[in-house]
DNA sequence: CACAATTAAATTGTCAACAATTTAATTGTA
DNA sequence: TACAATTAAATTGTTGACAATTTAATTGTG
């Protein structure tokens, strides 16, 4: 019962489980980041300016695979909120580095809960949200841009 | 060494991975459109087509996880590529229903040959690739709308 | 039958993703 | 030192994603 269209159903893709997955995730989210006037990409921002302090665009965008276009106005709505600085670096004016704010640093531990809440939603076990990380690495690995 | 803060580590969460992956995937999949003028969400929207012949645009929906606010200008997109047709169905007027043009039919045995090139750009084994479908398949139902 | 409730698609508005281009600062080199 | 090449961010333009609302058709019920 298999034709050579086979390979064009959706449902035979690994593609389309991982956009709809991908998406379902984010939406999650939502209610959570709400009360923080955050949306999901907002979010994962905060989360490296909580680990590095300081950064600029440029490595931002490494660390999240977004672009300036992306980055740019993404930053000016967090400026606006309040959540971190924009400035000049004095030593290559090129540079724009991303600061916390006083009240983007309090951010942090209203969200702690967030993961916890999260996590309740996620109904895998540990070994097999491990073994999910493991193969979405792998995957990245591969369909990265290759030389 | 891990404080309590670990958890709003990006790489400590199984979110962006998700995220990043799904992206880096459908960004694979534009040299493969391009040259038919195809997006990624209209390549998939021309995959359920190709298996229904004939669909509307709530059960579209459904297939895709997407609303009427994000199908219906790609649909009307498709219908500007002559890919698609647009139609009120006859016995009730609210159903918009979607066939394929006789263009959007042979573009069908055109497209064969992107899950073939995809393919090599996925570096999993069969096992690998089952297992994520059926992880991926977990998550999902663990983050839908639950009553 | 009348009219409220429901349903399907379209519309509106906001945010994101990203290619391509532009602007401005810095670096390398003839 | 001039000036070409490079680099970082911003800008422009297109497409998606989705919440919320609107419009129009159909269905259910008093």
């Amino acid at each position: 019962m298999s034709d050579k269209y086979d390979c064009l159903k959706l449902e035979n893709q690994l593609c389309f489980p991982l956009y709809a997955c991908s998406k379902s995730v984010t939406r999650r989210y939502r209610p959570f980041l709400e009360p923080y006037d955050l949306t999901y990409t907002q979010y994962i921002t905060m989360m490296v300016l909580w680990e590095e302090k300081e950064i600029n665009v440029k490595c931002l965008g490494e660390r999240l695979k977004l672009d300036s276009g992306t980055l740019t106005p993404l930053l000016k709505k967090l400026e606006a909120k309040n959540y971190i600085s924009r400035h000049r670096a004095l030593n290559d004016e090129r540079n724009l580095i991303i600061k916390l704010t006083p009240d983007g640093e309090a951010l942090k531990d209203e969200m702690l809960k967030v993961p916890e809440q999260m996590s309740k939603c996620m109904p895998l076990t540990e070994e097999e949200a491990a073994e999910l990380y493991r193969l979405l690495d792998k995957l990245m690995e591969g369909t990265k841009e290759e030389a």
